[in-house]
DNA sequence: AGCAGAATTTTGTGATCACAAAATGACACG
DNA sequence: CGTGTCATTTTGTGATCACAAAATTCTGCT
């Protein structure tokens, strides 16, 4: 029984919207659809995932999924278990550890790249996001939390065009984002810290240091200080 | 017409050499055998790969190939076209900058996780590589030196078992391999220089700092070096 | 009731098909 | 001789099928 029927596909070449489709949409909106759902932790960690159930719930074949699925696994956001099963890997201390340090050398290199292409404009728009953020986080809404959050954070990764950091990130991030999820459920969202304003002076003022020093912080508070106390607990 | 017949598979459930096969054999030999193509550098920037292609040259029907050629496309070592083709991305300065900086950051690092866990008989092996190396310099076997020099480094990092970085730098030697054939097509392999002994001595010693700035330096000279000069010449 | 074993269902995998878009080649016209 | 147009072939994509392995459920025995 499908959950929710978005009848993704319908006719040949148009989509019942009349939107015309091109050459692997269908599989782009599957790609999509679990991406999001991965970065904001609708998927939980151990829990396999069916193609037929997924391509079910999408309302395509089970054909584009079983595309998508193989990509993931290739960027480690799922786990294919030696009987073809496939799940959101849960995670562990050292995959934990991991995590981390990957992202601390990354993303504070890649924001200091990105910095020279950050307009006044894109710094308004992190301080819009940066405020959204804060509403999510006293009405407790975890899975809004971390869709800003990862918007945040891209924004200012993306003004590089990257196209070898940016994706390396980009897989660490599906990584983590589902196990965060689970953090989140046991701690609650009102103890959450940032460093998100940090972050926007350094871009308003083009300190490229401060901008670094932001990030690392922001990762090393956000994610690590939380997540070595559950992992420790579990 | 197929190059070579290498009839990976014929029976359902046993290859005609009676090896059994088990789930997901076929995808996982394709697999194999894409990427160390990819890494012994046998794919030519820009060029095309079709999946019909490669499955008839394998002996395989076309689904297992499109599986693995997306989990290729999802590592970023090859790139699909707006039109669905498939091919090995060629290089540009941008991109070559990025995986130098992502290497030096990785890498290094992964090193220095790894040396606890090498053994003497580690080093010896990674001595018994370099030789090989050594030998290829001298015959000017392009392709051999480059998976010896991929095993050469993978034997250390693959000592952490790590599930995160690991990873990582595997996509970032699938994206540079292919152009770096190249490069060796035009310069030869005389000139190549490493700093392989040195890594060997730091592993020996177990010196954390020596083994890093080996390392770094191996990137540096045996890849930096080269590559600039070409892509500047183009 | 507890549990081993068989029957049934679910699931991933590889193959094949139909179709449309794109690339390629042939060919006539300026 | 170059060039635009049309026919042919190639190619990727999504769907469906058949099969085997795995998981699940049911059943019968102790």
């Amino acid at each position: 029984m499908p959950l929710r029927r978005t009848a993704l596909k319908s006719g040949p070449t148009k989509t019942a919207t009349g939107q015309a489709t091109s050459r692997g949409a269908t599989r782009e909106q599957v790609d999509v659809a679990i991406r999001t759902g991965l970065l904001a932790g609708r998927f939980i960690p151990g829990k396999a995932v069916t193609i037929r159930g997924l391509a079910a719930e999408l309302g395509v074949s089970p054909m584009p999924v079983r595309e998508v699925l193989q990509r993931l696994a290739a960027e480690n956001a799922l786990e294919v278990k030696p009987n073809g099963r496939v799940q959101v890997p849960d995670m562990t201390p050292a995959r934990f550890d991991e995590v981390l340090k990957a992202r601390l050398l990354l993303e504070p290199e890649l924001a200091e790249l990105a910095l020279p292409h950050l307009t006044a404009g894109d710094a308004a728009n992190l301080q819009s996001i940066d405020n959204d953020i804060d509403e999510c986080l006293v009405s407790g809404d975890a899975e809004a939390y971390m869709r800003l959050n990862h918007a945040f954070h891209f924004s200012i990764y993306r003004a590089t065009a990257s196209k070898v950091l940016l994706p390396l990130i980009d897989s660490l991030w599906l990584q983590f984002a589902p196990f965060m999820r689970t953090v989140y459920g046991r701690v609650g969202t009102a103890s959450l810290v940032d460093r998100h304003k940090e972050a926007i002076r350094a871009v308003e003022l083009g300190d490229k240091q401060a901008l670094r020093t932001a990030i690392a912080a922001d990762i090393s508070q956000g994610m690590g200080l939380l997540g070595k106390e559950i992992l420790a607990g579990a």
